[in-house]
DNA sequence: ATTTTTATAATTGTCGGACAGTAATACTAT
DNA sequence: ATAGTATTACTGTCCGACAATTATAAAAAT
């Protein structure tokens, strides 16, 4: 049943509408499954492409989506992953330099390592460790390297217990790490500091110790800033660069 | 030209992904036109509904859009409140505490109030001087002070000239400023400490003070929790019902 | 009676082509 | 030049079709 045409939206878009509120008002519920385009074409009285422009909205906006190599769509809760790439490429396309980056890491990741400090669970301060212990024997693969630096990163902001931190790293770390690869590739003995420092950092939140760890990720951090002086890395107008290579 | 038909993905998210790919490097920049639809299909050698299908999921992520009653499809600079809806939305869903949005402003926004006293502009500064003249006006309007107060940090942020920090605030501010309304609102003299901390900060970012800068804002940020701490608020629940009230 | 295989139906991705209504542009007449 | 008009270009929507794949029902095998 189209809806009144005198309101010239286009007809995906009201289509999109009444399915997003049916989504909404949990007339469909997360795991439900859709019906399939022709049926809705047939129910809406559209043609089918116009029920699949809609489709393409409602999946972009995450409120559908399909198990990997299903047909099926199904509704589904809104994902992680994808609004950080959103909030990326917004950064990117906002030429947000990676100086601008770099301040705001150091701005956030020291404050989330004094809260794990206080609240790093056992578990949590485990994986920690098994990261330094991989790190150790991995401290001439900067490959590795890099990847094992942003997962002690993502095991600091769980540890951190917030959320809202957290969800404003996403955007960035996308980001932060291509350059943060470049530099490990180049500079020598690449893991050795980085090493050092994630020590202190798993140290002082073992120890409980807010002040120590807040410390020890600020030159964590810091420490990046002085690889880019080293290598001559600009730090104002490479992200975009960076960011492809990735 | 068609990408590799073995990777098999849908050629309308091929398609997609090439054209986000030339917006991020401004082959496309902010403005231009995007060829029609025709003509897209045309060059990309595919029929117009998988273009089609491409420009919905372009358009849904804010990368491209068009005047309203005009039909040329533009590239557009993402729209902050967009995105920054989509944020506070997915933080909803993630049931993320008032208290983690709390520790994430005191986190940012000194920072941002340090930076600002480095890079601010007479401009700005004439901004930020004009609001605490508004200010001193409506010391006993709760509603207007929010607004205020509100308008005060985006000035702040945006004199921090740190664009990544800005984003990160946005889906943040949308969730925070309901609760401070709410304290705005039952304290007794309620603009009067706002005020005093506002013109501290400015006073310090006129004196190109960082430290000073960093303090007050940081004390201005403390505020809202001693505030809860009066009104009995708990941090830990109370984000969506404020948020609704929005 | 389950499990496995196989045949059949349903569904998605993509294509070709068409047409009405409207914006954009070129063209004319002041 | 300006205003008004005729053309053209483009979007929204539809019809219909087909290959490739997934889902399902039916048949066969354990």
């Amino acid at each position: 049943m189209i809806a009144n045409p005198l309101q010239r939206a286009p007809l995906y878009r009201q289509i999109y509408d009444q399915l997003e509120a049916k989504i909404v008002n949990r007339e469909l519920k997360v795991g439900d499954a859709l019906p399939s385009e022709t049926d809705l074409a047939l129910s809406y009285g559209v043609h089918r492409s116009s029920i699949r422009e809609a489709i393409r909205l409602l999946e972009e906006n995450d409120l559908i989506g399909r198990a990997a190599g299903k047909k099926k769509l199904l509704v589904t809760a809104p994902k992680k992953d994808k609004l950080s790439r959103r909030i990326s490429t917004t950064m990117l396309i906002d030429e947000v330099s990676l100086g601008e980056v770099y301040e705001a890491i150091l701005t956030i990741e020291p404050s989330m390592a004094a809260m794990a400090a206080e609240r790093v669970t056992p578990e949590l301060l485990e994986k920690l460790e098994a990261n330094l212990d991989t790190t150790r024997e991995a401290l001439n693969d900067p490959e590795r390297l890099t990847t094992l630096d942003q997962e002690f990163h993502n095991l600091l902001a769980e540890a951190s217990k917030n959320r809202a931190l957290q969800w404003s790293r996403l955007g960035m770390s996308g980001l932060f790490y291509p350059a943060e690869r470049k530099l490990l590739a180049n500079l020598k003995e690449p893991g050795k500091r980085m090493l050092v420092a994630h020590e202190h950092i798993v140290g002082a939140i073992k120890d409980r110790d807010k002040q120590a760890a807040e410390l020890w990720a600020r030159r964590h951090i810091e420490d990046f800033l002085r690889g880019c002086d080293v290598l001559g890395v600009n730090l104002g107008d490479m992200l975009n660069d960076l960011a492809q290579e990735n």
